[in-house]
DNA sequence: TTGATAACGAACAAAGTGTTTGATATTATC
DNA sequence: GATAATATCAAACACTTTGTTCGTTATCAA
């Protein structure tokens, strides 16, 4: 990729992102985002197709970033071990939402959190998936998957609007205590 | 109120919900919203503000009219008793939100939902605060009210994807196991 | 019946959208 | 370093949408 691609490409991003910190997805307009990134009318449109395209893209490449190589060796909080319980899993998580605050504040604060929070659940989801045995028998399989993507992912909108001051391996404690399982 | 003003406001609900079922709330114009429910530009902006405006009485009025006088006695499932248990109580909300399943499918379908789960997460917090034993102690308590309610809208809004074809008794019960309360 | 007022339609400025153009600047590659 | 490719830019464009205004008509409450 030319590096005025990705120069424009991150000038558009960060210029959304300081947007999207400010007001509502809704209520901004190409042109801001043009102004605010001192970008051209016709570049930004040669990069996306519309304002939904750029968020959709935004959002991708975030969880690009902070979940595609999970298993960081620079980081303090490493997690190099292959498999991991659910609890080291959910930290592992939170750390990285916390380590990338800066990258995300935008997509994820304020009402503007929705289109990322539809990716993360999808996300949550496929991460439950894994571990089988924190999903329940005794209610439909869909219902108990739901049940506890539902109740993470509030407690992470309700954590980041909190500015993520309670500390990760806490949040998972109190999650974990309340789907009941101990140590799965 | 007027009645000429009463039937331009239905009309306009209709027409907009009518349009909710079809696309997203972003992707539907004040004119589209015109042309479907056979109303003026003026008399419309007469009613509402913006297209925001709309959708939050359209809202609120959906609120009133399922949730302000929870005590039907014309209903088949009644519930004219003056407290019930968290059981009952989530029961009958499911009923309420399926007996008024032409008026609220709109607002709730699709990618549509954001705006209108928003308001009830708000509801069913208040809720939740009426029953202080549901609400665990081991935990912060903005959390365990959180996760009731993030659990719980989700499970409400697959039910809804399913077209509610699940019972509400069903619902409620699977939903209370998994928070581990038998009987509340 | 009558005064009040809601709805209408047409027209309007203003703002936003998405595309096209040709010139300029930057880049990768030879 | 020269060259070919291409990303950016600015300007202009047709077009859609928005929200307002105003004079007329239709409907309502009394």
């Amino acid at each position: 990729m030319d590096r005025r691609q990705q120069k424009t490409r991150r000038a558009i991003f960060q210029a959304f992102n300081r947007l999207l910190e400010k007001k509502h997805f809704n209520n901004i307009t190409v042109q801001e985002i043009l102004d605010e990134a001192d970008v051209g009318r016709s570049t930004f449109y040669s990069h996306f197709e519309t304002k939904d395209a750029l968020l959709k893209a935004m959002c991708t490449d975030i969880f690009d970033h902070i979940f595609s190589h999970e298993l960081h060796s620079e980081t303090s909080h490493d997690f190099s071990a292959s498999d991991h319980s659910l609890q080291e899993k959910i930290t592992h998580l939170l750390y990285h939402l916390k380590d990338n605050q800066s990258n995300v504040l935008g997509v994820l604060s304020g009402d503007s959190g929705e289109l990322f929070m539809r990716y993360f659940k999808e996300y949550l989801a496929a991460m439950f998936e894994q571990y089988p045995e924190s999903i329940r028998q005794d209610v439909p399989r869909e219902f108990a998957i739901n049940h506890l993507v539902g109740s993470f992912a509030e407690a992470v909108k309700w954590w980041i609007g909190q500015k993520m001051k309670m500390p990760p391996e806490e949040v998972a404690d109190c999650y974990l205590k309340l789907t009941g399982y101990q140590n799965v």
